[in-house]
DNA sequence: TTGCATGCAAATTTTTTGCAGCCAG
DNA sequence: CTGGCTGCAAAAAATTTGCATGCAA
């Protein structure tokens, strides 16, 4: 993927902070919090606080959706990556994906029978249960 | 539902916050905030910092279920609840249900076809998009 | 009476904001 | 050049913790 393009049609300006971050994202298997991106920015260094911002503006313009799974903070992964929804440890927060997506189906539905929303620009599906390291405690 | 027996269930002693939080919760049409939780504590009339430690607790129990919306803070509701999913407007936070739930087929799928994950307590679908107001703007 | 529950204050953690200087376009 | 981008410091917001007291069982 052509990181410095993705920007340029966002309308961001082409810093050496976003284009790491763009890949930092891309390489990750998991969605990952504002401070593990920011750990991974070993090029740029960017301060902390701007990690926060340009993950709040990808947000902003669909770069990136975030992903709740209930363990301290907020994560984040491109929404470029393929729709897949995520298993969750409660107890430890072990995570593993669960790849494709057959939601659509059901979100076109929803927003059909719904009466104030016409679209829709994403979902969140987590599973939560114990893994099985934390189900033997 | 008698809130008196559902806690003696879960080991909690009985005591009016915690019944009047249980009453809270069941007669919220969507998911609240700790902070609004806090403010219709009428009766009991507890501190803060008191809310945080039941829903916590409660959460902990599986007596609640904590629900992303993505608008500033974690919002919560009553597992008891009958299953359904939510439309979230990413502009002005509007909330809508989603009733039913058919993702119970898809939920026992996922976790068979897991490697790390035997059982589920529970799962998260939202939806977002912009509702019909904010899509005029 | 005994230990969980609570209030209060304070500490932590997480995130946002203001402002000056910097750099991509 | 010029406006957006960044760093730094500080503020604000959200959540947790310690400890003394209170109250359910």
């Amino acid at each position: 993927m052509n990181f410095t393009q993705t920007l340029k049609e966002n309308q961001f300006k082409v810093t050496p902070s976003r284009l790491e971050a763009l890949e930092v994202l891309s390489l990750s298997k998991t969605p990952m919090t504002i401070e593990q991106i920011w750990q991974k920015l070993v090029k740029s260094q960017p301060n902390l606080v701007t990690v926060y911002r340009i993950i709040k503006d990808f947000k902003q313009k669909d770069l990136v959706r975030q992903v709740d799974l209930q363990h301290q903070h907020a994560h984040f992964e491109l929404s470029a990556k393929d729709d897949h929804h995520h298993l969750v440890c409660t107890q430890c927060g072990r995570l593993e994906d669960v790849p494709g997506c057959q939601l659509n189906d059901l979100v076109m539905q929803s927003v059909r029978r719904s009466s104030n929303f016409t679209s829709t620009s994403g979902h969140n599906f987590e599973i939560f249960g114990l893994c099985k390291d934390c189900v033997r405690k």
